[in-house]
DNA sequence: AAGAAAATCTGTAACGTTACAGTCAGGTTG
DNA sequence: CAACCTGACTGTAACGTTACAGATTTTCTT
């Protein structure tokens, strides 16, 4: 005889949210059975699939994450590193803008693993490694010769980099093409008459200085200009700091007539500067700079700007750890951003369509 | 005979993290004793404590979170929710600084669940409460009816709100002094001699649009003043809209000679509007605004600001939800940010040392 | 018609942790 | 000396899930 429906397990605790337990009760099948048909297992019928499947939908059926996490070993999280010191403006919200767009309809979530530039960023990374508190990690501020690339590299961890390293081609990255915005910028200040160019770069040890220190000389060469050297001053110290750090350089003999800023906090950091000293912008100087929101050219409407999109960033870096999660070739998780064209000033700046390619490789 | 050695479980798979059962095996004793020992309890000799601590120190041992989760239903986690849309400048990073600065060294990560201004915020909220993925949520953009606040009370689920709502002291909440910001603002103009005041409020339906409207009224009443309307613009749209508001105002008859802004970008659109209209800032028309970075003040040397510390925010609501999960008494977890003085225009700005006095109630 | 092969379904065990209900040796009490 | 207590430790079960190795029924082969 069929006692199936009697000596079935009793309902489960009544603490409001039904598990596979719930569903099996509730069906009269396995509680494996549930499992496998939700997961749309070939070994079950079509039949009962689809019964499990209307009625897991009908109680809102949610699996639980600790048990499949404490099971198998999958957490559904993405941890996101970042360096909470960053200047940028609108930056970090951006690229979380962007991940989570990536990440919505997926089962991922975002985690933060947040270091203050004290720290030693190892750390964050091989807290997660470790712990395994995720399935994968995206970075930023990314170094030539990065620990913490090759770190994840040795033990075999899913990761995507904001920006390039020397490892470039086994790993998963997003960049902007640095070289060609210093280069657009400086045919740019060419362009206006400029001669005597400075740079204003990301931290010397970042992968990014070299992109865009080369396209600054390549360009400098190329239109036969000159470059006002600008000394121990990156695009990431404090505003204020870089501001000083302008004014002594435009108040020493053989100042520039044009510059290129790496980022568009530092650029109102420069014109600040600028003004303080006395210079006007177009006029006896001219700035072209990164910005990834239109407050830049706010600022100022003499600033030329380049635009960089970081929630496309952060949509492409999302994508990126995905695809290393699942296993897919490289070439395909590598990303590069192209800007083409430097904007010119506006009287009434308007919100950017962004002109930028994304080259996969 | 002591056969405790020889029939001990072996050794836990090598998937190279230590758990309870490791130190179990390398202490000889069981994995109860060893769980009870690393949490002091009152019945494991001080001695078989200090061993086990030892031992897991030394093996660098961490609880495993799924475990933990699963037994116990705790998740660690806290949810921080925004809204993705918000334009203000750097006050998402500084938010999450101040929230991880002060999750440092608990046990807690920071999880973010973001939602687009399209969604319902109410989305988010059921999400994490239902699936319970969180032990508490940090909300923001409050508003005096606040369906998520009272959804979270009705669920006695753990949660800190960025600004009060009408159940002000049934929850945790940490609040800037919009009304006192508006009141300094109007005092200050008016003792520039301003008599026509428009004031860039946010979003109606948010809570602090009644404080920073209040105090505007109050300010504008006190100093005999009168308010020019600024319709159907509020600090939280993009802002070329403000803007292109903006131009609208100051081109009609009768435009204001004074402004106070609710936020540092808008006040930015504000400027490039009066700038745009050919008025200059400190001539026909002064602006009060809030800034949270030194870019404000940077922005125009002529604007007036009062200090706004989102980080501050960030630690404050941090430590509120912590202490509402630990059933601490209310008025602990309730704190508003005072702010004291309007910073006058200058020359050179400079880091701000941040003049707000928190109030605990 | 016997046996093999599918097609479906199910129970058990395990992931790591902790609440709970013990066990056991030794000491104290009346 | 029996009864009781205390201090220190331990085994079992359960949280929700899934891999794995069956089990049972039906369908196909020859």
């Amino acid at each position: 005889m069929n006692e199936r429906t009697s000596d079935r397990k009793e309902r489960p605790a009544a603490d409001g949210r039904p598990t596979l337990k719930t569903i099996a009760f509730m069906t009269g099948l396995g509680v494996t059975t549930v499992s496998r048909a939700l997961k749309d297992a070939p070994d079950i019928s079509a039949d009962t699939k689809r019964r499990v499947q209307l009625v897991a939908k009908q109680v809102g059926y949610r699996p639980n994450r600790a048990g499949v996490r404490l099971r198998t070993g999958k957490t559904n999280v993405i941890s996101l590193l970042l360096n909470t010191d960053e200047q940028l403006m609108g930056f970090i919200s951006d690229i979380i803008y962007g991940v989570s767009r990536a990440l919505r309809g997926t089962p991922y979530h975002i985690i933060l693993t947040p270091y203050s530039g004290r720290d030693d960023p190892m750390d964050a990374v091989r807290y997660v490694v470790e712990t395994h508190s995720a399935d994968g990690i995206i970075i930023s501020r990314t170094e030539p010769q990065d620990a913490r690339v090759q770190y994840m590299l040795e033990h075999n961890f899913p990761f995507a980099t904001h920006g390039r390293t020397d490892l470039g081609d086994q790993h998963p990255w997003h960049d902007f093409d640095n070289e060609v915005f210093a280069q657009l910028a400086v045919r740019r200040l060419a362009r206006q008459g400029r001669k005597r160019l400075a740079l204003l770069a990301p931290e010397p040890k970042l992968s990014y200085y070299r992109h865009m220190t080369d396209g600054f000389v390549n360009g400098v060469a190329e239109c036969g200009l000159t470059e006002v050297p600008f000394h121990n001053t990156w695009v990431d110290q404090p505003i204020d700091r870089i501001r000083d750090a302008a004014i002594e350089l435009f108040k020493r003999p053989g100042r520039p007539d044009g510059v290129v800023c790496g980022s568009g906090a530092s650029a109102m950091a420069i014109v600040n500067a600028l003004e303080i000293c006395g210079l006007s912008l177009g006029k006896e100087i001219d700035v072209v700079t990164k910005q990834s929101t239109p407050l830049v050219q706010m600022f100022r409407p003499g600033l030329y700007v380049v635009e960089e999109d970081f929630r496309l960033a952060g949509r492409e870096l999302a994508n990126a750890v995905l695809g290393h999660i699942d296993g897919r070739p490289m070439p395909e998780l590598q990303s590069l951003s192209v800007p083409e064209t430097v904007r010119d000033p506006v009287l009434i700046p308007s919100t950017a369509n962004r002109e930028l390619e994304t080259v996969r490789r």
